[in-house]
DNA sequence: CCTTGACTTAAAGCGAACTTCAAGTTGTAC
DNA sequence: GTACAACTTGAAGTTCGCTTTAAGTCAAGG
C-alpha cells in the first residue's frame, strides 16, 4: 500500500550497494551533515534518490583533494528546498580545475627539480628547491597536509 | 681534548636546526629505524654527519609521497659499513621518477575526465570513469590510500 | 660550582576518515 | 509466524606521522 514510498527512497544498504560506500561510511557521513536521511517508522535511514549523487559527489571529491569539511561547505552550498539540477553539481565542480592543475603543476616542478638535483649534492642543503616545498601544502594539497610534516607553525 | 670528536658527532638539536625537521620527529625517525644515532657518556644522542643526508632524503621521498615504511626499505638498500655515495643516492633518487610521472598523469585523466564529465550526469554512476579510480590508490599513492577509503578488501 | 638550556624516556594525544564491536531492533521473504 | 538479513546505537579502535607531556638527567658557559 506504500509500496511508492520504498520506490523514492532507498535503504542504507541499497546507497552502499550503488554508489560503493560501506554503510558505516555513510552513518558517518550522515554524522558529518555531509549527507540527509529521513527515518522509518521503525527508525532506520531512508535516503532520498539525490543522496546517490551527493555520495558521488563526495567520492569525486575527495580524489580531487577536498577533505569532508570542505565538501561538506561546497555542498551546503546547494540550494536548499529543491533537488540540485545538472547546473548546481557542474557549478560545484568547476571549482575542482583550477586545484587539479596547480596539482599537477607542482607535481612536474617536482620531477623537474628532480632532474637537476639528483646527485648535485644539493639534496642536504635547505636552500635546495626539492627540499624547500614552498607550496608543498597549498598544493599536493588535502588530504594529508599533517603527513608532510606541514603544521600550522611551519608557515 | 675530545673537540675533534663534536666536529664528526652532531647532536639531535643541531640535526634539527640543518635539517628544519623537529626533535620529535628525529626521535621518531631513530624509534623507527629510518636514522641511527650513537649516545654520549651520558645518554644523549649522536649523528654521523650523513644523518643529515638521509634525513634530507627522507622530506623530499615524503613529498614524492612514499610511507615512512616504503623510506625505510630504499634506505635499507644503502651499503651498510660505508657512507653512502652521491651514486648510491642517485640510484634511490631514479625510482621517483616513473613514480612521479604516473600521478601526474593520474591527474591529467582526471582533470580531462572532469571536462567531459561535468553536468553529463554519470556523476552518480559506478560506470563513471571520474568516479571509478581503477589506479587511484596506486598512484594519488602513498600518503593516505585509507583516506580514500582505499582498504586491502577493496582491492 | 651553579645555572640554564638541551637533552632523555615512556606514554598519551592528535587529526582525518573511517571501521569495528556489542548488543540489541526492524523488516521481509517464505 | 518465524527465521534471518539488514538495520540501529554509542563507544572504542585503526592508520599514519608525528607532537606533547611529565618528570626528570646532561652539558656547557660564566
Amino acid at each position: 500500500m506504500i509500496s511508492y514510498v520504498s520506490e523514492v527512497l532507498i535503504s542504507i544498504g541499497e546507497v552502499a550497494d550503488r554508489t560503493g560506500v560501506a554503510t558505516s561510511a555513510l552513518r558517518f557521513y550522515e554524522r558529518e551533515g555531509l549527507v540527509r536521511a529521513v527515518r522509518s517508522e521503525g527508525g532506520q535511514r531512508r535516503f532520498h534518490r539525490d543522496s546517490l549523487r551527493r555520495v558521488a559527489f563526495i567520492r569525486v571529491a575527495q580524489r580531487v583533494g577536498l577533505t569532508l569539511e570542505e565538501i561538506r561547505d561546497a555542498l551546503d552550498s546547494l540550494p536548499q528546498g529543491r533537488t540540485p539540477t545538472k547546473a548546481d553539481w557542474e557549478r560545484l565542480s568547476r571549482a575542482w580545475r583550477p586545484r587539479l592543475d596547480e596539482q599537477i603543476a607542482v607535481l612536474q616542478r617536482m620531477r623537474d627539480e628532480l632532474s637537476s638535483c639528483i646527485g648535485c649534492g644539493c639534496l642536504s642543503l635547505r636552500a635546495c628547491a626539492l627540499y624547500n616545498p614552498e607550496d608543498a601544502a597549498a598544493s599536493l594539497g588535502s588530504g594529508p597536509r599533517y603527513l608532510l610534516g606541514n603544521t600550522p607553525a611551519d608557515l
